[in-house]
RNA sequence: CGGGGCGUAGCGCAGUCCGGUAGCGCAUCUGCUUUGGGAGCAGAGGGUCGUCGGUUCAAAUCCGGCCGCCCCGACCA
């Protein structure tokens, strides 16, 4: 129906990259890699900081902004850091620009003393900073946030999933015990399900990420892991135990209370602009984007229809009725009056950009004292009566969220299988039959073999997972717990 | 780095095999009529055909080099 759109059942990724130059939600740049965020994908990213902000404000946080540019020395300070991120640094070697020989064309003036990296993360450039904020025990915690960009030189790259450059925040805290860190590491992960699952209606799985695919540095990874459209995996957002890795890397030490020195223990925790590609994996469909309502600029789109003058008159009156309704209620709304276009045309905009409820309103409804109101995600169409058409709507937003949830959960549950030995797996997998419940007890180098032979990756060890004893599907050694395999982004 | 595809008007494409005045749809602009699921009619503007070179009377088209982008895979938030 929508033009221009690839049906997701014909070819998935390509809808996926139709759906974003479409929308208009981001758009290439002129650098390989990179992508310009139009304004609907943006006004996205700000809805997700400004509750994201909120819940870490609430949780004690506060935030601050360190350089994008980090010493190429501090990148070598941690071990297993260096390793992670080497091959994906940008680095600034010169400042300056010159004419070169020809003279038509510009050269790299002034080569540096000492290169600089593009922050692929920012942990080294804080930890140095840190080392001097930090004394004593009553400088702790330190609950310090960043919102910025980061960039990570990729191979491949996928509009918001995977980009050279992407907007992120990211957590970065020291505390005095082992004990309050992992608290802190657990409790943001925890702000992460809730932001994912009651924001964006996006079910996710949280648990700990393998000794394998953790972050590079940390001691362990947490993680909330989402079931796409696809029955892909996407990682949503992470949160790491990072020990004292980096207070000794950088060696960032306190007096404790007992008058001795020790190393502080660290936490850091993020989540990008990927969220905005995993709402688009989670809800949209092939005539557009579809947007939970908590999360939407704009949840409600007003289409006023009027063919004469005197028709726009009245049908106006009752449109500033509504807004005024709406205002009072602090629900976000737009009115599309433009006179140049059709109402055919506003509705298919409509559901291409996902406002979550549209609302018509012409002489037709006038007369029966009615509004028709559509819901994005199901086609619905409800006809309202115009007294007290804004507490109905406030009522169907928070059903329209929650419908959404409980459509990609029943998703994530019907695609989410038991399997038990590891020819079955290698079926399971092949199909893309999604996320893979199993016993595992291998070690990284068995994870690599599981993922050279099937593709799929550990994704997540679940929190709250059941006890059951078993066997692993590759090794047979004993495991309590089941896993979850998957193909992911 | 491998595999595939593409580069022609703002966007999407045809034209290339078989060389001969650069086209179509959408969008844009003007006018009138329109407005309840992507409006109609009439008119108008807009292109160094990615780039460099070769062949030819003549190149978007044939030949060669180079550049760029997208998709798929390996790597990864």
């Amino acid at each position: 129906m929508a033009k221009n759109i690839t049906p997701r059942a014909k070819d998935y990724s390509q809808w996926y990259v139709d759906i974003v130059r479409e929308a208009k939600l981001a758009d290439y740049s002129p650098v390989k890699g990179c992508m310009v965020i139009r304004p609907n994908g943006y006004a996205m990213w700000e809805s997700i900081q400004r509750q994201l902000d909120k819940m870490f404000k609430d949780t004690g946080h506060v935030n601050a902004y360190f350089p994008m540019l980090i010493p190429q020395s501090f990148m070598e300070k941690e071990a297993e850091h260096v390793e992670g991120f080497a091959m994906e640094c940008a680095v600034v070697t010169h400042s300056g620009l010159e004419p070169d020989e020809s003279g038509k064309k510009l050269k790299p003036k002034g080569k540096l003393e000492e290169n600089y990296v593009l922050r692929p993360t920012s942990e080294t450039v804080i930890w140095a900073m840190y080392k001097n904020w930090i004394q004593s025990y009553r400088d702790l915690p330190l609950l310090i946030n960043q919102w910025a960009n980061v960039y990570r030189w990729e191979m491949r790259t996928r509009l918001f999933l995977r980009t050279a450059e992407f907007l992120w925040q990211e957590g970065h805290t020291a505390h005095a015990t082992a004990e309050e860190a992992v608290e802190e590491t657990i409790r943001m992960l925890g702000v992460y399900r809730d932001f994912a699952e009651n924001y964006m209606a996006m079910p996710v799985i949280p648990g700990l990420k393998s000794e394998g695919q953790k972050f590079p540095g940390a001691v362990n990874t947490y993680c909330i892991e989402a079931m796409m459209q696809d029955k892909k995996a996407l990682q949503a957002g992470t949160s790491h135990f990072l020990g004292q890795n980096f207070a000794k890397a950088f060696d960032v030490q306190f007096q404790t209370d007992q008058n001795s020195l020790d190393y502080v223990w660290a936490t850091s925790w993020g989540v990008s602009t990927r969220l905005i590609g995993a709402i688009i994996m989670t809800h949209s469909d092939d005539d557009g984007v579809v947007i939970p309502p908590r999360l939407a600029q704009w949840p409600v789109l007003l289409v006023p229809i009027a063919r004469k003058e005197e028709e726009r008159a009245s049908v106006m009156a009752a449109i500033d009725r509504l807004t005024k309704e709406l205002k009072d209620k602090g629900i976000g709304f737009r009115v599309d009056d433009r006179a140049n276009v059709t109402p055919g045309f506003k509705f298919a905009e409509a559901e291409l950009f996902g406002y979550p409820i549209r609302i018509e309103l012409g002489p037709r409804d006038l007369a029966e004292g009615n509004c028709i109101a559509t819901l994005r995600h199901s086609r619905e169409k409800l006809t309202l009566p115009l007294a007290g058409t804004a507490q109905e709507v406030a009522g169907l937003l928070d059903r329209v969220q929650q419908e959404l949830f409980d459509r990609a959960k029943a998703h994530q549950d019907a695609n989410t299988h038991q399997v038990n030995s590891y020819s079955d797996f290698k079926e399971f997998i092949a199909a893309d039959s999604g996320f893979a419940l199993v016993h595992w007890a291998g070690d990284t180098a068995d994870e690599k073999r599981v993922q050279e032979e099937t593709k799929a990756t550990l994704r997540v060890i679940p929190m709250h997972g059941e006890p059951e004893d078993g066997e692993c599907m590759l090794t047979g050694k004993p495991s309590k717990q089941r896993v979850v395999f998957a193909k992911a982004y």
